[in-house]
DNA sequence: GCTATTCAGGACATTTAGTATCCAGGTTAT
DNA sequence: ATAACCTGGATACTAAATGTCCTGAATAGC
């Protein structure tokens, strides 16, 4: 799995101590020292599924589109990393000496649909939790997460 | 993930209805017109994991190395796909301005336990699929496929 | 023993995906 | 007007997946 991911969900979770402000890709990244240019081009794919709203100029950057509580950790998996399954069917059973070229093997196959019904479940638990999720569980360990988070984020001079 | 995953899953079935029987990787390769050497390097990665068991020699090949019933889809997954998570946590939370160079994030940071859990779920459902399983399902559906095989694959030959 | 067959595994080549940088162009606050 | 900022294409580099080839070891049949 790309390694975008996991830059893009620690940054919604920072966004999301400061809702309707902001923050610029280079901010962002300066904050876990993550390549700027790179950071960029995830947040961009972010804005593209509508996850962040971005504004140009002076003043600009990232900020959630959305709720906290209306952002999964699906919709970020898929946002960055696209909305392939893992295992991927090539429908063997089409070069073998039962094969119907006519069926549809990813839904017939038991193999795909086994693997396909894994990958739902994966799926399904990752729908099921939202930035605002993980956001609460950060801020009950460690309550003065927002603040430090907004001062460090003013403090990374421009 | 490594579509050796697919063509393993599917020779594994097919050696569940030759149980006891050496079948060569030239001739499982030909089922489905995959090329030899690579479905070789598939199928001793099987044989490493103690799933398959291999003879060497004229008459030899690879079998089950134990009842169907105790293959797993997720022992050939990890097998062939190595034990790793799709996710991978690199802490980028070491990075960060709040950051304990001690802590181990992989088992701290929520996103990282979400991101855990959520694989979890996946092997869990992988690990309940056995070969016997499926081999049952394709019975279930298509009777003569044990019997189909067994002639497709002593026509194949040598 | 000799030979043919087959697995074991290392070396290598090719292709594809992930990682990363740079720049030219458009937007906007001051 | 200028500087800050996002957008997206072009490009380069690296790593992984895919695939081939070859040598060596084991073994069945003669």
């Amino acid at each position: 799995m790309n390694e975008g991911v996991e830059w893009a969900m620690h940054s919604c979770v920072n966004l999301s101590w400061l809702p309707g402000q902001a923050v610029t890709a280079k901010h962002l990244a300066a904050f876990y020292d993550l390549p700027t240019a790179y950071l960029n081009k995830q947040l961009q794919a972010l804005s593209r599924a509508g996850i962040l709203s971005s504004t140009s100029g002076p003043k600009g950057g990232f900020q959630l589109a959305r709720d906290a509580r209306k952002i999964s950790l699906l919709d970020i998996v898929v946002a960055i990393d696209g909305a392939d399954d893992a295992f991927r069917c090539t429908e063997i059973l089409k070069a073998g000496p039962a094969a119907n070229p006519k069926t549809d093997y990813v839904k017939t196959c038991h193999i795909s649909r086994a693997m396909r019904a894994a990958e739902l479940t994966y799926r399904r638990e990752l729908a099921g939790q939202s930035i605002a999720d993980i956001a609460e569980q950060v801020l009950t360990e460690f309550p003065a997460a927002p603040q430090n988070t907004r001062t460090h984020l003013a403090n990374l001079k421009s």
